[in-house]
This record gives structure tokens, sequence and C-alpha cells, in this order.
DNA sequence: TCATTCTTTAAACAAATGATTAAATCAGAC
DNA sequence: GTCTGATTTAATCATTTGTTTAAAGAATGA
């Protein structure tokens, strides 16, 4: 029997992968076609089903790790207790906006597919406790002084940074932004999310 | 020759059209198969074809029409030069949830199809013109006293608006919502968004 | 009523697409 | 080298899907 190789990125099935990441991410499963990520890995169209049974079960797996990018980059942040609420959100800021800077179809993408297929969210994540156990979410809480829920301020957060890139084309069309242009603007939010989440926070 | 019935709701022709919308926007373009459209509107499948050629004139039209009530429905109050700025946030943000909790799919959609084709938005639409000669972008670029690129603020009321919308399932399901608190926290987000807007503009 | 045109229907077509097969090729064990 | 199993390839299959066709039905005007 051939030696299992070592799962780096030149293996076949790491190149299917990593098409079909990037196609998948690119077009959403149905206008994704199987194809096209062969075309992408520069492999043969039967080994996607050698390797991955079917489209959809390669699609699952790329959508877990999507969704894991997403979501559960930020485990340590959520749950350090020294920081400041303001210091997290700098943090949280400036991670996904340079996260969201190389992967700006990532959002929607997981929101869509999290639309159409709510279920597949439920049983593989646990985002839900992991946010809700985390010290981020009590000083969330406290931040809110009873005043309000505190998902406005979670939402908040969530769509002062991820907004743009879900808008990106459009906004970028409105503006009249060059890419670069539209890069450096998002860079300049790193810096401000936090002083106008401070701002909100006065204004409760 | 046929007198030209008057386009009511209950013409085969609009029956498809609003079948059209709600399959297309649901499941996007691709997604969305012509028989089921044809389904949905209790219609023969050749009709679709008869009425509007193809698949994809079809699209273009349901298309045109979401991006008109998504981008131009607040004509009016984009140009009143009366009201205030923050005013004027009041009047964006309570219109728009109030429509996007009848067209939850709406945003996704949009930005998904403009994201994929982003040569459509640019010749049929007049919505950058429409934006930038407005009485409220101007009272926009005043706020910023020079500090900062408009485009910032324009993106947070959106984000503060529109973005709860494109992660609703989500929010849901961490926020442990129903639909009927999903939209009671909407609710408070009008008079709460022109508030935080408010504060945003006093950390300038 | 008859003729003409518009509308609707059932059936079929052609292309696209996910999946499979059978043979060829490769890599390692002996 | 030879054997064995894993990997790869070209060809093919079966289904889905957008579209078309030809005929039937309904409406309108003479």
């Amino acid at each position: 029997m051939a030696t299992k190789k070592a799962p780096t990125d030149e293996t076949t099935e790491e190149k299917i992968k990593a098409a079909a990441r990037k196609v998948f991410t690119k077009k959403g499963f149905s206008a994704a076609r199987t194809r096209d990520i062969a075309e992408e890995a520069g492999i043969n169209l039967a080994l996607l089903n050698y390797y991955f049974r079917s489209k959809e079960k390669l699609f699952d797996i790329v959508m877990m790790e999507n969704l894991q990018q997403f979501l559960l980059g930020l485990k340590s942040v959520l749950h350090d207790e020294k920081s400041s609420l303001t210091e997290k959100v700098a943090v949280i800021a400036e991670e996904y906006i340079n996260m969201l800077k190389a992967n700006p179809d990532l959002p929607v993408f997981v929101l869509t597919e999290i639309r159409t297929n709510p279920e597949k969210l439920a049983d593989t994540m646990k985002v839900k406790t992991l946010l809700l156990e985390s010290a981020f979410f009590k000083q969330l809480l406290a931040a809110t002084k009873g005043k309000m829920h505190p998902m406005h301020l979670l939402i908040n957060i969530m769509g002062l940074t991820v907004f743009p890139f879900v808008a990106g084309p459009l906004l970028q069309h409105v503006g009249s932004l060059k890419t670069e242009d539209f890069h450096k603007l998002m860079d300049e939010r790193k810096k401000m999310i936090p002083m106008w989440f401070d701002s909100i926070l006065k204004g409760i």
C-alpha cells in the first residue's frame, strides 16, 4: 500500500479544496459548477468525486471551514478577561478588516448559505455558546446598563465592520472608489470603529 | 386583435413577475429554476418564455425593480432641504426597517447579484448622481468637517440599518430570537439609529 | 358564424451538469 | 522486475433545466 502523503497544499485533495473554496465562495453553491472547480484546481473532473463523493460533500467541508474562519477566528479575544470592551472592539475591527480585505466574498457567501440552509449552522457550530459565555459578552451586557438588548451592540459592531464588505461593489460604484481607495477607507475604520463604539456607549 | 388587458395583478404576466420576484429573491438567479417560478405562479412553464423571452430577461426585470426598491425609495427624503441630517437618518432608518421587515431577503439578493454582475448596476441605475447631488449628501459632507471621508458616515448608516437583516438568521440563532423578537429589536433600532448617529457625529 | 389573433398546454429538444465506469498510469513493497 | 493497490484519465451516463414547437383553446372583430 502506498504510504499516505502528508497533506501539504500540493496534494490533489488540497488543490481541490482550495479551488472549491475559491469557486464556491465567489459564485455560491448553485452557480459553481464542478467543472469550474476541476479547471481551477487543474485536475481531472472525476477526481473531485474520487476524493469527495459529491459536490455537496465538498461544499459542506468548504462551508464549515469558511464558517470557522468567519465566526471563530476571534476566540482568544472574546475570552480575554483583562482587556476592556473598547479594546476588544478595536482588536475585532482590526482582525476582521484584515481578514475581509483578503476574503471580500466571504461574508456574502456565509450569510447567503446560512439563509438558504439555516439548519447546517445549528448542528455544526458552537458559536452561540462560545459567544454567550465569553468575557466579551459579559462586558457587552454590562455596557448596556439594562437599557437595551445587548444584541444591539453586537449588531452595531458587526454592521460597522462587516457591512462595508458586504456592500463593497455598490459602495465602490457610488463613491467612485478604486479597490485601493476602498481598502484605504477600510483601514481607516480600524481606528474609527472603536471610537464610534465608545461614542455610542457614552450616549446610552 | 385582442384589446390589451389592464395589467392588474391577476394578469398572467403579473403573476409570473410576482412569482419570479419571490423565487429569485429567495434563491438567487442560479438556484432558481424556471419550473419553480412556473409552479409558484400556477402557470404553464412555456408561458414564462412566451411573456419574457428567457429566464435572464425575466430576471433583469425583477432585479431592476428590486434595485429600485432597495435604492431609490428614499428619493424625496434625500432631497428635502428643510430637514436636518439627523432627521433624515431617522426617516431612512424608519423606512428601510419597515421595508426590510417585509422583504428580509432583499438586501442579500441585491448585494449578491451586484457582486456577481457589477456592470448591470452601472448601466441602469442613476443612484450615484442621485445621491451625490442630494441635500442629504451635502449635509453628510458638512458633518464630517473635513476630518473623514463622507462615505464613512454613509456606510455607518447603512451598516446599522441594513446589516441586521443581512445577518438575520445568524443573529436570530445566536440570540435565540424568534422572528417576532427580532422584529421587535428592529423596531427599537428605528429610534436608536439616529441617536447613535448623533453620538458618532459628536465624537468627530 | 366565421376568421383571425392571442393565449395556453403537453410534449419534446438540446445543452449543461453531477456522477460513474473502465482502462491506463504511477508508486511503493517484495 | 513484478505485483498490488492507489491515483488519474477519457469517455459515457442519467438527470436536470432552459427553451422551443405544434396543436388546442379562448377571445375579438367582421
